[in-house]
DNA sequence: ATATCGTATTTTGTATGCAAAATAATAACG
DNA sequence: CGTTATTATTTTGCATACAAAATACGATAT
């Protein structure tokens, strides 16, 4: 069976990381049941690897275990974004005193260049670059705060709003809101105000609460919801 | 072997609850390593559940992985405590805002007997009694934010925190000063003043900082209590 | 005596088999 | 016909067996 397509590492951290991507990807929707069997004959291990997988990514939360009756791809309800963006707005504007102080020269440098580029992405209405380029601006300078805990708890966080695949419906202001923002962001991380950007950091998690509530999409799936 | 002396409850949860708590009261040290047919033997279980626990435990933070050789008891170093206070400062200000909002009369009545209940301890300098109490008052607080990802989150650091076994070293007048900020806590929680429980929560955890770092403790003195 | 190599033992990693629970399918009854 | 009972099938949970890696140990050579 095991014909080792892949090598070299731990075979329970590699089916994790595959699931992961499965998940992140779509290719296993929130909601939708993990056959065990399934799983291994498509990933070529056997069950026991796979199970430990399983149980990392339930802790994770990206996975629900329901005793004896298996693990579903866990759902992010609309009632678990709304918790969580508050809680983000807090963290990456701690993030942001952080970096005002902590971050190097350099990481300012490529923060503002990455900004300019998102300006252009904007301007040439580049949807998904813009979003990307956004994501790394965010993620820099979480980065710079030099608090690996932080980091960490900020990047759980954002994966799961991200994984609730809200449809972000920006309307042209409220998107010149986020641009206009950004602008403010960059200015106070080059001129190292730390309150400053503490606080725009904020405002900005709260606008991007404005612009995705009540929008979080699903194309059909989220009527096998729990409880919020 | 199975003679199920416990019940009902997938097993790998019931061994990951059991080697948290053995972790907690320090039956496993920080640093020692687990060996799986040891733990086996006196767990009465097989290594299949045993594994899954272990890999729960590790992804949760209280267990490092070593492909090949097997796990450790992850230690909790003073510059992660260092990492993680301030984060429970954001977070715990949050709480306190949104507690302030959205906690039921009865919970502050309770929080306000809490409160009385700490200060007796204090005045007869009963300090297990005082910390226990103190952590229940937080809790309750963190709680009435009815924001469950939030609890989770703090809880998961609090015990973090918590683990690193930090003697509280406290002298007469911090402690004082801790009693003086837990007496306005309670009032702003009272007037239902989100702005001011946040900030002097966060100021407490502040306080409590300076208290603890540079006397997080070291090997020997592993039975000294657990505060919040 | 020390260092290095090779072997034995321990310990982790993975696969498989068996039992129990849950789900599906089918039959019996109202 | 619809509803409940009963049985068959699937699927999960746990234990054990086997393989590979790491560690411990000892022998040999310098």
């Amino acid at each position: 069976m095991n014909s080792n397509l892949i090598i070299r590492a731990p075979l329970h951290i590699q089916v994790a990381e595959y699931l992961r991507n499965m998940i992140d990807t779509g290719e296993l929707t929130p909601g939708s049941r993990l056959n065990e069997i399934e799983l291994c004959n498509s990933l070529d291990v056997s069950r026991t690897p796979l199970r430990e997988a399983i149980r990392t990514l339930a802790t994770e939360g990206l996975i629900e275990l329901q005793p004896n009756r298996g693990a579903i791809v866990s759902i992010v309800s609309r009632d678990e974004v709304t918790e969580i963006l508050p809680i983000m707005a807090s963290l990456e504007g701690l993030g942001g005193r952080l970096a005002a102080v902590n971050m190097t020269d350099e990481n300012v440098v490529k923060v503002r260049k990455l900004h300019d580029q998102m300006i252009r992405h904007y301007l040439a209405s580049e949807i998904p670059a813009y979003f990307e380029t956004n994501r790394l601006i965010h993620e820099l300078i979480t980065e710079g705060s030099g608090n690996y805990t932080l980091i960490d708890t900020i990047n759980s966080l954002s994966a799961k709003v991200r994984r609730a695949r809200f449809s972000a419906k920006m309307t042209p202001e409220s998107w010149g809101d986020a641009v206009s923002e950004h602008e403010e962001i960059i200015q106070a991380l080059e001129m190292r105000d730390a309150n400053r950007l503490e606080k725009v950091l904020i405002k900005h998690v709260e606008t991007k609460r404005m612009t995705i509530l009540g929008v979080i999409d699903d194309p059909k799936s989220y009527k096998t919801n729990k409880l919020a």
